[in-house]
DNA sequence: TTAAATTCCTGTAAGC
DNA sequence: TGCTTACAGGAATTTA
């Protein structure tokens, strides 16, 4: 599912094809999939805009508009982005299509629908909470070590719970919480205030690790992540925990534990991480 | 304020 | 083979 890597890896190749672009028209096949405004506002006000910038923030895809508005994209868990030509076949489940004025268009697609599509500034979608207040972005230069200690220090709930916790930090999901806590050697399911400064270095410097190797490898494709172009990332062929409960630990060869923390599963190896 | 539980959604796979 | 059921999970919402 799409995480900060797979949603950097996207706005990276979706950058160049669409600043400067202009949407000319707005095919909203499934409308649910728009939260803020009405589908009709957003199929009416969404052509002629002018795509002036493109960013990424957590899982959050940014389009910047005139005027203050910007055009925001969340993948949930089956969301795809697809640059094509108008006669082009659409993919089952695609939900909006965008075009543009090169000819060229975007489609949204999203076989479980937990994605959404918003058009507004960012301060009305913040104030109808349709956009939330995330944490600092992990791989910020400004992210430090102590900030992350701050955040986590005097919080009761397990390490995994926060990891997720967007208000707490930006862009982690459930496979890069896993093999950060993996790669810093520790216990997913121990309470998260308690750690040393010391473990906590560690964390930080796992954390950013996990997801620069992600975003190095164009993301994970474990269930129905692609790329623009439809294919898939190599990040999966990486994860060291991640969907491997109960198969040998590549470190120590005992087989990972696979539980539920916060309603999520999560895989850590017993002997490894403490 | 924090934490835990519930809800949304459908394709896939396990179990009978 | 064909049916039912459990499961996957990001984040909003509800409850405690």
């Amino acid at each position: 599912m799409p995480e900060l890597p797979e949603v950097e890896t996207l706005a990276t190749d979706l950058r160049p094809l669409v600043v400067g672009r202009r949407v000319t028209g707005v095919d909203l096949r499934f409308p649910t999939i728009v939260r803020h405004p009405e589908p009709e506002a957003f199929a009416r006000d969404l052509p002629g805009q002018t795509i002036e910038a493109l960013e990424r923030r957590g899982k959050y895809l940014l389009l910047r508009l005139g005027g203050g508005a910007v055009f925001v994209v969340h993948l949930g868990m089956t969301g795809q982005l697809l640059h094509k030509l108008p006669e082009d076949p659409s993919r089952p489940h695609t939900h909006a299509v965008l075009d543009l004025d090169n000819g060229t268009q975007l489609r949204y697609s999203d076989v479980r629908r937990f994605g959404r599509l918003l058009l507004g500034t960012e301060e009305d979608l913040v104030a109808a909470r349709k956009l939330p207040r995330l944490g600092p972005e992990p791989l910020a230069p400004e992210f430090t070590a102590r900030e992350l200690y701050r955040r986590l220090h005097g919080r009761r709930a397990p390490l995994k719970v926060l990891l997720l916790d967007q208000s707490v930090l930006a862009g982690v999901g459930n496979i890069y919480a896993d093999e950060s806590c993996y790669r810093a050697r520790i216990r997913p399911d121990r309470p998260a205030g308690r750690l040393s400064m010391e473990r906590v270095k560690r964390l930080h410097a796992a954390v950013r690790e996990s997801l620069q190797m992600g975003i190095d490898n164009r993301g994970s494709s474990v269930d129905d992540y692609v790329d623009l172009y439809g294919a898939k990332g190599r990040q999966q062929e990486e994860l060291q925990v991640y969907g491997r409960g109960g198969k040998p630990c590549f470190n120590c060869g005992r087989p990972l534990t696979l539980v539920r923390i916060g309603g999520r599963a999560t895989v850590f190896c017993r002997r490894c991480q403490r």
